[in-house]
DNA sequence: ATGCTATATTCCATATATGGAATGAAAACC
DNA sequence: GGTTTTCATTCCATATATGGAATATAGCAT
């Protein structure tokens, strides 16, 4: 008889925070907290190298955090498990992330679908 | 016009999960989620070294993220912030820790006063 | 002062994380 | 076929974390 059942199962390993805890998949993270978005994008977002994110990307998979969905030449991500995102949202309001992250419209030099078509329509 | 802005300052350095995402430390803050503890009941509670949880508490107080208060012998530990006491409490339903560090009475064995007096007026 | 008790610190070998660079694989298009 | 584009992986030198062991400090008692 608890108060706020609906995420209460234990789903997350100590182990987990330590890789949620770098700056970089913090932002990943953060940013797919939001919805799902292709590699290119996160790489533009962040401004980093796409093998770099990537990398990040994987550990972030192995982990079991995030999954991924290939469409054509472009593989999305999004965060695996509704209740990794309940606490991301929560980790958001704590957390400090660089606003780039936050920022989910075009990102200039983009070469993924959403940005391309965002642009031919503008 | 955000809804709940109670903890909504930035207070939390990414880095600073990763020392949260740490199994003893985890399970020391845990501990001290409900309340002050003092290093010798902490150091039965997890059946530990006390060196060892002297220099978990170390790192963990270091980072801000626990004070102590001496008083006589014992040094007593509790978490430095609100906060980051919300952000716990959040995160106990989310994350294992073992059973051991809900026990919050007399723990056989420790010396500290707190379990002394509970054992004399038992 | 001596000794006892609770806690802190320092040292260190080993393990793991970090992030750069080059390379690999796979799909779409010519 | 070949080429381009997007993403993944592997290798590796360096940095940081881990946790054991010994030692240090500080308060209280006699």
């Amino acid at each position: 008889m608890k108060t706020q059942d609906s995420h209460s199962r234990k789903f997350l390993k100590p182990e987990v925070l330590k890789l949620i805890g770098h700056p970089v998949r913090m932002q990943i993270l953060m940013a797919l907290a939001r919805g799902e978005e292709c590699v290119c994008h996160l790489t533009f977002m962040l401004g980093m190298r796409q093998a770099y994110v990537s990398q990040q990307l994987a550990i972030l998979r192995r982990a079991g955090l995030v999954v991924d969905r290939k469409e054509g030449l472009n593989v999305y991500y999004q965060i695996a498990d509704p209740h990794i995102r309940e606490l991301l949202h929560l980790l958001e309001k704590a957390v400090e992330v660089p606003n780039k992250v936050h920022h989910h419209g075009r990102i200039a030099g983009c070469p993924c679908p959403k940005c391309q078509i965002a642009l031919v329509e503008a």
